[in-house]
RNA sequence: GCCUCGGUGGUGUAGCCCGGUCUAGCAUAGGACGCUGUCACCGUUCUGACCCGGGUUCAAAUCCCGGCCGAGGCGCCA
């Protein structure tokens, strides 16, 4: 007898989950992965998870045919087989009901065990679970996370395409370095020299001359030395860019965006809010609005002094985040340390007009007005110790009539973490890239 | 890049400080058997591990050195 089964005519009737007791007496066929084998005396149960859940299948070994009961002897947990049989109603089943297979086709053979019950226990590290991540995305827990994840970007879609931003895509292997500060993945393009995108920034503000307002979801790359767990080499950046207008409105929009998000996924995810025990309200608008002024006041309080014109150290946004436990914005960063294309205040030339999006004591994104004006573009790269030629490709277009215009980058895997609750960046990412993990 | 900590069956851990009683314990998983309503089933039983290399010692899972791998923190971070 062969061991493994041809799919051939068999398709899917109905998902696990669609098992109910309604169906009484209807043949069904349903495919998935055998996540538990339970035998006792002549009766087994088999629980089938595919991707919507799971469903019993029950083999009472006086009534099942020969073939079943071969099958039974050869299968092995995470297995997956295809299952055609009789809906019963029954109140002892799981879901108050189970299917009684007339017929099984064993598709492929487990001969290993995960490191992991989907039914609980003790979980391995990350590091292991990440070896064998798509069998790792199968926990209950992961699913969880990443329907919310599908949830999130549809919701920001749906959004942004409703305030009529138009979906654009920015080349990933760029020339020079988009803004000095990070440091990027060199790679050979052809005999040149290149490098992977660390941000959309440049190009999306010339995207504002043809499309005004425009949007991408993409990924960025970023070679820092980080080793913390909210840091990636890879992310996926939602960033907007948008002409006549300043970051006031950016931090409006931004704002409705989060909004909406929340709304989303609370009314099309709560089953999976639910298992990942996690509970987030609309945050009201408009967020807090902190200038950099006041946050070092409020740190003050706590005793911590800082120089005007510092940045914010890891220890100091962990005692921020435990004062300001919800969405709020640092406004009017100084210049100095933002980049070089963030529009300085024409009263005050050392503040600009830049925010970051916080959520306690994550920062999820940051924007911030932009210089639209070409000499002052110039003076600001030159300040920050760039050299305005390897820039020619951009400046050039701000010669032919570029408007105000503001924008901001959002980093998802950040948002996924408040969204989820969730501690480690890595686990809201499907294949994380970090300073030391390159595979799977 | 710097600092700290760690590596024991498929998985999670105990043991390590204070070397011998470790023939390495426990839980879970896996195999076999029993059990007709389980649902992290249960019961009996079996299988299976000291990261690699070197050193100290009569004796190393345990102490020392190097390597590899991992974890956490800091710094860096449009």
């Amino acid at each position: 007898m062969r061991k493994i089964d041809e799919l051939n005519d068999w398709r899917r009737t109905h998902y696990s989950v669609e098992i109910k007791p309604e169906l009484e007496g209807k043949k069904v066929t349903i495919f998935g992965w055998l996540s538990s084998i339970r035998e006792q005396g002549g009766i087994v149960f088999l629980i089938l998870n595919d991707k919507e859940g799971m469903v019993q299948i029950t083999v009472h070994k006086d009534k099942s045919s020969k073939s079943i009961l071969e099958k039974l002897k050869i299968l092995s947990e995470h297995s997956s087989i295809g299952v055609k049989g009789i809906v019963k109603s029954i109140n002892k089943a799981p879901h108050g009901a189970e299917i009684i297979p007339e017929e099984i086709k064993i598709l492929s053979i487990a001969k290993r065990q995960p490191p992991f019950s989907l039914f609980g226990g003790k979980m391995p590290t990350i590091d292991k679970r990440l070896d064998i991540r798509v069998i790792d995305l199968r926990r209950p827990k992961a699913q969880a996370i990443f329907k919310i994840r599908h949830t999130v970007l549809k919701a920001i879609r749906d959004f942004l395409i409703g305030k009529r931003y138009m979906e654009v895509s920015t080349p990933k292997i760029i020339a020079t370095a988009t803004e000095g500060g990070a440091a990027l993945f060199p790679l050979l393009y052809y005999d040149k020299e290149a490098f992977l995108a660390q941000s959309p920034q440049l190009y999306k503000e010339q995207l504002v001359m043809p499309f005004e307002k425009v949007f991408e979801i993409g990924p960025i790359f970023r070679a820092e030395e980080s080793r913390t767990l909210r840091h990636l080499s890879e992310i996926i950046s939602v960033d907007v860019e948008e002409a006549f207008v300043s970051y006031k409105d950016t931090m409006n929009l931004i704002e409705q965006m989060i909004s909406h998000v929340v709304k989303t996924i609370n009314d099309e995810c709560s089953k999976e809010m639910e298992l990942l025990k996690q509970k987030i309200k609309i945050p009201k608008s408009p967020f807090k609005r902190l200038t950099y002024d006041e946050i070092l006041k409020i740190l003050e309080k706590e005793g911590i002094i800082m120089n005007w014109g510092e940045d914010l150290s890891t220890q100091t946004i962990k005692i921020l985040g435990e004062i300001l436990p919800e969405f709020y914005f640092i406004i009017d960063w100084p210049t100095a340390i933002k980049p070089f294309y963030i529009k300085p205040r024409d009263d005050k030339k050392d503040i600009c007009e830049s925010f970051d999006l916080m959520h306690s004591s994550i920062e999820l994104a940051s924007g911030g007005s932009r210089i639209s004006s070409k000499r002052l573009l110039i003076k600001r790269l030159k300040e920050q110790g760039l050299k305005p030629k390897l820039f020619e490709y951009h400046l050039r277009i701000f010669d032919y009539g570029m408007p105000p215009h503001a924008g901001f980058g959002l980093g998802l895997e950040r948002l996924m973490m408040v969204l989820t609750g969730q501690e480690n960046i890595r686990e809201v990412s499907i294949f994380p890239r970090d300073r030391f993990r390159l595979t799977p």
